[in-house]
DNA sequence: CATTAACCGTAAGTTCTGCTTAACGATACG
DNA sequence: CGTATCGTTAAGCAGAACTTACGGTTAATG
């Protein structure tokens, strides 16, 4: 019998590209995925890596042994759910990697009240960059995603995850407080602040700016959107703003009535297959669902 | 994460009945057993096993684990197998449980003609009780099992489990040697050797012969086939016959015309779910057939 | 082109898991 | 009522797995 253990290192290593890499996201050494995977060459009698310059590249075989660790891996995360809620209650740790405006605006209400229904269930929240967050996830250091997809762009999900639609959070075009606009000529000189542009959100807005017809100025960069709502308010920039960020901090501006409207990103919950009917994902989810519907009568 | 190993015993203590029966079956103490399960108690914070008289038995979380365990061991079985795919030749041990008369009929010459073709799997052949063979095929102490089912008897096949079709075996009736009937009378005085009643062999032969309206009279009992080959040909005892039987003699014994014509068992290959496409199983698979082929024509 | 850094492999040593042996309490059976 | 069987627990041991340390190779950098 394989062991489990040996070609889940092996299935790291996949992950991350590289033995040393897949060591640090271990805090293994790196000698230790060495020694354990030449094992398994050796056990199995099949050449599963070989070397590619510095590093290491799975042969076919490993990579399509990795491809059934998958699947033994989600059947494993059923077996650990289902145990989990034989007896009720979530318990243990359990980390959530969320982006910034969700953390702020509805992850502690969450928070509480996940905590009063499950006592002994200790969620974590991290902040880690999207990306970064789906190879943590695969590699059990966390255990579900909260992000935010945005309308046209390609959510290009890896398989081995499942994906469930938290809710819907509006988004509206802001124009620097006391001014407004008639045309797309006017448009064209205002200032605007948008997110790093190889985010998703920026490509969204960037694409709504053209769609109604004009090139926006960005002239501020921030990944900061409480920043964003900051310039808006002293009249130095426009800016497309959730209402989720609206709600959180009770800002009175107003959405500008010429920019497009009725525009909404919609928020995810992703989780590796086989738990998805896992307590404390369930917990988090039902938490979550509830505060989004409080923000979207506001 | 769970332990693989420590839900792999919870399943063989399921599969035994007890801790003790599941350390012999793994020739390990079973102080071992009772400690690993006593910890993945621990682990999980959920009752696995309860006391029952001086035994344990599975709560229903436990069998529910167990459950997860088997979808969890086919995934690997599969890995397994899908990797020694990988290098074309079919290696290491594999053991096949068989009854007596394919054993020696068409067993040998299979295993030659899968020595050639695979020099370095090891395909060893052991004499277990059906029943004995299925717990052992599940415990990973037999890779296959051949036997033969008749029609009309409910053959039973627990789930997690793989039965594919080998051949069919006519089976004969025999008058003993020299004597020929005419009637059901005359019939039920005939002296009949037949197997022990328990099993499914037995139970069928029966059968045919109430339904040809006569109740045998079963004077002798033996599991060996070939003592009742040579009953009949001594003129001893009537009996039902397989054709492997008769052609693995040679023997010139004619069918009876008066009784049962056109019987068959069905001779099956059954292994766990995940090794269906095993290329060690694949190729006893397919030198069993083969061979059953030449049966056949005689 | 020399230097530096990163990666992988191997050797030696240490830690820790998992097993055995042994003793004990509980339950069924003759 | 003694005896055999089962499960639990404690103590000790062996092997597996990990760390540290060193050496060889490849890639990036000035």
């Amino acid at each position: 019998m394989l062991d489990l253990n040996r070609i889940r290192l092996l299935r790291e290593v996949s992950l991350h590209g590289s033995m040393s890499a897949a060591a640090r996201s271990l805090s293994y050494s790196h000698s230790a995925i060495s020694q354990q995977l030449s094992l398994l060459e050796r056990e199995t009698g099949v050449k599963l890596l070989e070397r590619a310059g510095r590093n290491v590249q799975l042969t076919a075989a490993g990579r399509e042994l990795v491809r059934n660790t998958e699947t033994v891996l989600a059947a494993m995360e059923k077996a650990e759910s289902d145990l989990a809620a034989s007896h009720g209650r979530a318990q243990g740790a359990f980390t959530v990697a969320a982006f910034a405006s969700i953390s702020r605006a509805v992850l502690p209400a969450a928070l509480v009240r996940i905590a009063q229904a499950h006592p002994d269930l200790e969620v974590r929240i991290q902040r880690y960059e999207p990306e970064d967050a789906i190879v943590r996830l695969a590699s059990r250091q966390v255990d579900a995603i909260i992000t935010d997809s945005f309308p046209g762009t390609s959510s290009g999900s890896a398989n081995g995850l499942h994906t469930t639609i938290l809710g819907q959070d509006p988004i509206r075009g802001y124009l620097p407080a006391g001014l407004e606009i008639s045309d797309a000529q006017a448009a064209a000189n205002i200032p605007w602040v948008m997110e790093p542009a190889e985010t998703a959100a920026a490509q969204w807005a960037l694409r709504m700016c053209r769609e109604r017809g004009f090139e926006p100025r960005v002239l501020h960069v921030s990944s900061d959107v409480l920043f964003h709502l900051r310039m808006v308010e002293r009249g130095l920039a426009a800016a497309f703003l959730p209402d989720m960020l609206i709600v959180e901090t009770g800002s009175r501006l107003q959405p500008s009535h010429w920019l497009p409207a009725d525009q909404r990103r919609t928020l995810l919950l992703i989780a590796r297959k086989g738990s998805e009917d896992n307590l404390a994902l369930t917990a988090v989810r039902l938490a979550l669902e509830d505060e989004l519907r409080h923000v979207d009568k506001l």
